[in-house]
RNA sequence: GGGCGAAUAGCUCAGCGGUUCAGAGCGCCUGCCUUACACGCAGGAUGUCGGGGGUUCGAAUCCCUCUUCGCCCA
């Protein structure tokens, strides 16, 4: 019978809540160990890169809870501004309605409304892939409490003066109608055209030819420039030159930032819609206007100058657009304006040009740059005090390699523009009155504290970042000085994507110590990223997610998560195959499986009762349960280690490796004749409870449900909550490795032979064992009946029993430092089979000997090598050719020639 | 244009100065329903470790360079 996670997984998640497992201990003895999950939003819904990011935060925080700590793993999710706002917006236009139809405060409560009924589906779907989060603790940044500590920090900020009202060119995204921070207009390679247009001198002296990737921008041009330097536009300094289609005349000046090899060298000004532009024109021409041509949502029509925002009457003295062009979009008008231009020969030629245009993260929209009015928090400080705190050493992020990537991001850190045109999120607590005062307020005031005039409420809200960047404390209770802000801040380890390392990492981090005064996390732990097989990031537009839940209904929540952590290495992108999810997945499955099985077999031979593994005399143990028992104190090493160092994958394999490969392939097959020796009870026991306890925290589900069978279980016990395993000193055993090493060796070349002869399976062999080197026939001895048993013996004799080597047909192997196993085949051997597959094994001994010998006779590698490699060498290559003698002297007495 | 990273078995990836270290999983080939497991057992095959140059006694492993790809930032 197969293993069904099916049944399983729910029934012990809901054991482990009822326990209330996920709480931290209690106690002054347990340390905290704080991870603060981050948050995902409201309106998402589990995909495998959340998946990653969860499993890898619930690895961490299962191992420390085992280890004793005081483990906090605080989830929640955030508000998600513009992407909720969007979605609420989507199903309000299936009834043909928008959100300017209710109005702001009618739909600030729809989209209460639909938060409320579908906020915490995400939250539920963690808690099937087995996410052990501290579920009493689950915030929102939008709750109240929340709310208030986003505030405070906007009135401190504003105190401090690190808040400021910037008129600038910010990115805009015409569908979510709102501005957006440097790192929301993400960067994506495009093929467009460069434009190159012909303006018509206002003398009528000619022309002068401008390339731009947006001709529609023309309208808003305010001039041309070019640079000093350029001998070919010296004469038109001063000149002026006229947009064509709309006929503005315009200056033309010069300017030293201007590339004279990029197009033609002359460049268009326009400065409400290009940044570049708006600071040339800043400083070429400091007085002039700065016209938008564009409307909000991205059509064109000459507006005001971008002081005032959300106008509803365009407030522009004249029309800078030409009247058949406006209210086109901007795309369209593109298209119009060059054929336009075409038409009228101004269109010089179109040249194909690979560039960057930013789209909006959110809906993938254009980002269209936009001269307005925003607020904005000045940067340098807070990275400053982060920087310092990054040289002391106080934090650090794993993989190291990202280091250069935020060094470079702090240290050419750009304000941030924090204000958002949304109607979902938290309001902007600046206040003005009619008179003109203005101020940033913890509470909403009645009236004007300065004058006593009626007030108004800026009608923008916070960037979302703005309130996500508090988390590590803000969840906490701070402002106030709760128990948990004193016990839970600062936290530990901090585990995402490094594609909010700027977003949200770096802003805890500079929040962190700009209001606490201390870090926020000490380890930064960056994962990889979800991809297909085509290295494509699993998204929802593109079709190619793997659905986490069905990963789970088909294959186990174990299974999901050890693909999860096993496939990715330290910071590595995990791949995964959406058109074949058994390939994916049934490795997990299939360890899972095995687990099962070994408990099948294991629980049916244990009695109620087993004894303690240190209970037991040492004299009664057998070379295989001393070398199982040494397996496990390396696996027990190794696992704790790969996991303090975040090594998750190496963890899970090595206790694969010891699962399978050495307890079960091993120990189990050999110890099955012994299975009324108390001795070999009490090591089954012991390795099956400790693999189910290393593997705890990758594979929860099934590891619980089978230790929850062991023998001695109290009701009360869990896994979830028992002892990480601690290394036995006393059990590490060196010689029984090496002398178990040699056993397996022996069992595997007989089954070698067995295989290469074609021997059948039922059929039973005599083998004998010559012993030469460091053998001891006390070591084959002692396991004899395993090594009968395992390798379908009829009977093994040790050298000098029944008259020494033996004579007639056999197959033979020959180990490392000469001993001899020789497997009699009367009858099946063919002497020919037998001599080719000897002298191919001399071939191999005699390569590998001439590359030592000529390491060994190489002057410099004697002299310089350091003396221990040196000395390896020359025990290998005595023990080689001890091997060699012994296969040459073989093949000379089977007349080999 | 600047920075970072990746190129290793048919596929997905480990390994990142010492030679039984050329590995794992999947896939493939050959036997097996050996009373825990065919989601399994046993035995196999497979790679000039992207190209070139250099450092070193010794290089998948360090340095340079080229090619291809990916990401971040201008």
């Amino acid at each position: 019978m197969a293993y069904d996670p099916r049944p399983v997984e729910p029934r012990i998640y809901k054991r482990w809540l009822d326990a209330g497992a996920f709480q931290p201990r209690e106690g002054a003895g347990a340390e905290p160990y704080v991870i603060v999950i981050p948050p995902p939003n409201v309106t998402d819904i589990l995909h495998v890169g959340h998946a990653l990011n969860n499993v890898i935060q619930d690895v961490l925080i299962r191992f420390e809870r085992m280890r004793g700590r005081a483990a906090e793993w605080l989830p929640g999710t955030d508000h998600a501004g513009i992407a909720t706002q969007n979605v609420v917006e989507k199903r309000l236009a299936k009834d043909g309605k928008t959100r300017f139809d209710l109005g702001r405060e009618q739909f600030v409560e729809e989209v209460w409304c639909f938060v409320k009924k579908t906020g915490n589906t995400i939250i539920e779907q963690l808690k099937v892939i087995g996410s052990s989060c501290d579920w009493s603790r689950l915030r929102f940044t939008l709750d109240e409490d929340y709310s208030r500590a986003v505030r405070e920090v906007f009135v401190r900020l504003w105190d401090e003066g690190l808040i400021y009202r910037g008129h600038r060119v910010i990115h805009w995204c015409p569908h979510c109608l709102t501005a957006l921070s440097d790192e929301e207009a993400e960067h994506h390679e495009t093929q467009g055209n460069l434009y190159h247009i012909k303006y018509p001198l206002e003398d009528g002296s000619g022309f002068v030819t401008v390339a731009t990737t947006r001709p529609e921008t023309m309208f808003g041009d305010i001039g041309l420039v070019f640079n000093p330097k350029d001998a070919r536009y010296k004469k038109l300094n001063g000149k002026r030159a006229k947009i064509p289609l709309s006929g503005v005349a315009i200056p033309i000046a010069t300017d030293d930032a201007v590339d004279q090899a990029f197009g033609t060298g002359m460049l268009k000004v326009t400065p409400a819609h290009d940044a570049n532009d708006f600071d040339i024109a800043r400083r070429v021409w400091p007085q002039s206007e700065m016209p938008l041509i564009l409307t909000e949502d991205g059509k064109m029509e000459s507006g005001n100058d971008g002081t005032k925002q959300h106008s509803i009457i365009p407030s522009f003295h004249h029309s800078r657009v030409p009247p058949d062009l406006v209210g086109i979009d901007r795309f369209e008008a593109r298209k119009k304006i060059v054929k336009q231009l075409e038409r009228e020969g101004l269109l010089v030629k179109t040249e194909q040009h690979h560039h960057s245009v930013r789209r909006c993260y959110r809906c993938d929209t254009v980002v269209e740059p936009r001269l307005s009015d925003q607020w904005f928090v000045k940067m340098k400080p807070l990275a400053e005090r982060v920087m310092q705190g990054y040289a002391a050493g106080e934090f650090h992020i794993v993989p190291e390699r990202w280091n250069a990537t935020f060094e470079n991001w702090m240290n050419n850190i750009r304000d941030w523009n924090i204000s958002r045109q949304l109607w979902w999120g938290h309001r902007i607590p600046v206040f003005t009155c009619a008179n003109g005062h203005v101020w940033a307020d913890r509470e909403d005031p009645e009236q004007c504290p300065t004058c006593g005039a009626g007030v108004a409420q800026d009608p923008d809200v916070l960037d979302t970042w703005f309130s996500s960047w508090l988390w590590p404390f803000a969840t906490f209770g701070w402002p106030e000085e709760t128990p948990d802000l004193k016990r839970f801040y600062p936290g530990h380890t901090l585990v995402t994507g490094p594609d909010i390392l700027f977003f949200w990492v770096a802003r805890m981090l500079m929040s962190g110590y700009h209001f606490m005064g201390k870090k926020p996390f000490t380890t930064v732990y960056l994962h990889g990223i979800a991809r297909d097989t085509k290295h494509r990031k699993m998204s929802k537009s593109l079709g190619n997610g793997i659905d986490p839940l069905v990963v789970v209904e088909k294959f186990g929540a174990d299974a999901l998560r050890w693909t999860c952590v096993a496939n990715t290495a330290l910071g590595a992108d995990l791949q995964l195959d959406p058109d074949d999810l058994e390939t994916t997945f049934a490795p997990g499955r299939n360890f899972a499986n095995k687990l099962w099985n070994i408990a099948q077999f294991v629980l049916g031979q244990l009695p109620k009762s087993v004894p303690a593994v240190d209970a037991v005399d040492r004299r009664a143990l057998t070379l295989t349960d001393r070398w199982i028992l040494s397996r496990a104190q390396a696996v027990i090493r190794e696992a704790t280690a790969s996991l303090e160092q975040f090594r998750l994958d190496e963890a899970a394999k090595r206790c694969f490796e010891f699962v399978w490969n050495e307890l079960a392939d091993w120990y189990v097959e050999a110890v099955k004749p012994r299975l009324e020796d108390p001795a070999a009870k009490a090591v089954l026991a012991y390795c099956f409870d400790l693999s189910l306890r290393l593997l705890h925290p990758i594979v929860p589900f099934i590891t619980e449900e089978l230790w929850q069978k062991l023998p001695g279980r109290k009701p009360s016990e869990l896994l979830v909550t028992a002892e990480w395993p601690a290394p036995r000193p006393e059990l590490e055993d060196p010689r029984a490795d090496q002398e178990f090493a040699r056993v397996k060796t022996v069992i595997e070349q007989i089954r070698s032979i067995r295989a290469e002869y074609r021997v059948a399976p039922k059929t039973r062999l005599r083998a004998t064992i010559v012993l030469r080197g460091n053998d001891k026939a006390a070591t084959f001895d002692g396991e004899r009946d395993t090594i009968v048993r395992l390798a379908q013996l009829d009977s093994l004799a040790l050298d000098g029993e029944g008259g020494g080597v033996p004579h007639g047909a056999g197959a033979h192997a020959i180990f490392g430092d000469g001993s001899e196993v020789v497997v009699a085949l009367e009858g099946t051997i063919d002497v020919q089979q037998e001599c080719r597959r000897l002298s191919d094994e001399l071939g191999r001994l005699d390569n590998q000997l001439k590359g030592l010998a000529a390491r060994l006779t190489n002057e410099s590698f004697v002299s310089r090598a350091p003396q221990d490699v040196v000395a390896k060498e020359r025990e290998k290559e005595k023990a080689w050719r001890d091997q060699r003698d012994v296969l040459a002297g073989k093949l000379k007495s089977l007349g080999c020639s």
